[in-house]
DNA sequence: TTGACAAACTTAACACTGTTAAGTAATATA
DNA sequence: TATATTACTTAACAGTGTTAAGTTTGTCAA
């Protein structure tokens, strides 16, 4: 479980003399730090995923992969760096998850539902993720003023993807579904519901998932009762 | 700033030789151990408000208030419930407000709205208190299975204060204000609607004070809309 | 094959953290 | 004045993230 790549002694002392091949040499050690870059993500996520974040160490990561906590820095510029990474790709399945489910529907209401109803299944699914980026960092992955470190291109497409439900919500206002408000407001209330509803349950105030869901279908469907225009227009 | 509470020795120094009143003698010792428990709890207070919760930290705490960091573990088992009893005052404030505004409003209807608004501004008034109990730190609050320390009675208090809103929830049910509903669920709706617009504002997601107040008096509009009965009963 | 160079990796240390055990100083009681 | 108790400190432990300096290793050219 340690051993999972060599370290680069390793598959030199067999492979050294025969030293032809010029251009791959630096192919293979550049192969082999993407490799170490991989096994790190792989160790730090399963041990976020085991630990949380609070009890997340760096040094525990350096253990699991078998070599020197200070390695770790050749890879990612700091902890957070690392434990942003480590979420990436959980939020990654999440961008996907809003997107699937915003294709999955024609109509932009049922879309609406749709959406909400994948955003919930992420929140449960992927608690500890989930409670990274929007209640025990959210610093990490918002507020743009104090990013220490770059944003890869993926983050940015998952950014997108995040706004489908703005998007969708335009859609319905567009479509003359609701009486008049404000497309960004609207945005914030279902998006203020479903949250609620999560962060309620994944933080473990009372509220278990059957509740969570409960909370996000029928106040979706109060909301969109509200919405409806009283009488005709024009 | 560092000597608020003298020392034993100091005060001993002075007063020793006359060692006629033989009761008042412990209860002096005795208040001027709740004083300094006042004066860490005080100290403890600023650095958590200054610093939050991540930067948090006893030794600190300790060199406020000029004694050594072990001194803390005589008033306070832990960090935890140190910080636990920090944040107990806020929310004393917490359970106040909302119980004013409780008593505020006549109209069970109104008085939902109140409690909505009074809810709003405490998280937004005291964002680290809320962050600690909602985001953070949750399970130190609620999730009853693993209290380490015990809880005061005026933790209990709070937490009473906490159920006005189930309470006025119920009293709107058993008015008949609303279309049938389950008033749990109605009670989860509603807190998830607040919660989430306190959440995302705190959270620094891109909802501002603004916003997150617009959230919650329209959606609260919207629900109390979507809530009306359709046809009359009977 | 050998030597130089650069990359990879480690060791050692720094400055912190919360927490505990053991010992000292101060006070209250007899 | 002696004794017990309480208050408090010192020293240490086991951690943490992070940096500087040094060593090992792999690559490439002479």
């Amino acid at each position: 479980m340690k051993e999972t790549i060599p370290k680069p002694q390793d598959t030199a002392q067999t492979k050294a003399r025969g030293a032809r091949i010029q251009t791959k040499s630096q192919q293979r050690r550049q192969k082999h730090k993407e490799d170490l870059r991989l096994a790190i993500l792989d160790a730090a996520t399963e041990l976020f995923l085991e630990n949380g974040y609070e009890k997340f160490s760096l040094r525990q990561v350096a253990e699991a992969v078998g070599y020197s906590p200070t390695t770790i820095y050749h890879h990612f510029q700091d902890k957070d760096e690392l434990l942003f990474h480590v979420s990436l790709e959980g939020f990654r399945t999440f961008g996907e998850m809003l997107q699937a489910a915003y294709d999955s529907k024609e109509n932009p209401l049922e879309r609406l539902e749709a959406i909400g109803d994948a955003y919930i299944e992420f929140g449960l699914g992927y608690p500890v993720h989930y409670r990274l980026m929007f209640m025990q960092r959210p610093e990490m992955f918002f507020d743009g003023n104090s990013k220490k470190f770059e944003m890869p291109e993926t983050f940015n497409d998952m950014i997108d993807s995040f706004s489908v439900l703005q998007k969708n919500v335009q859609e319905c206002i567009d479509a003359e579904l609701f009486q008049s408000i404000d497309s960004q407001l609207l945005s914030g209330i279902i998006w203020a519901n479903i949250h609620g509803a999560v962060a309620l349950c994944i933080s473990g105030v009372g509220v278990d998932e059957g509740a969570a869901r409960a909370i996000n279908k029928h106040g979706h469907k109060l909301l969109i009762k509200g919405l409806q225009k009283t009488n005709p227009t024009t």
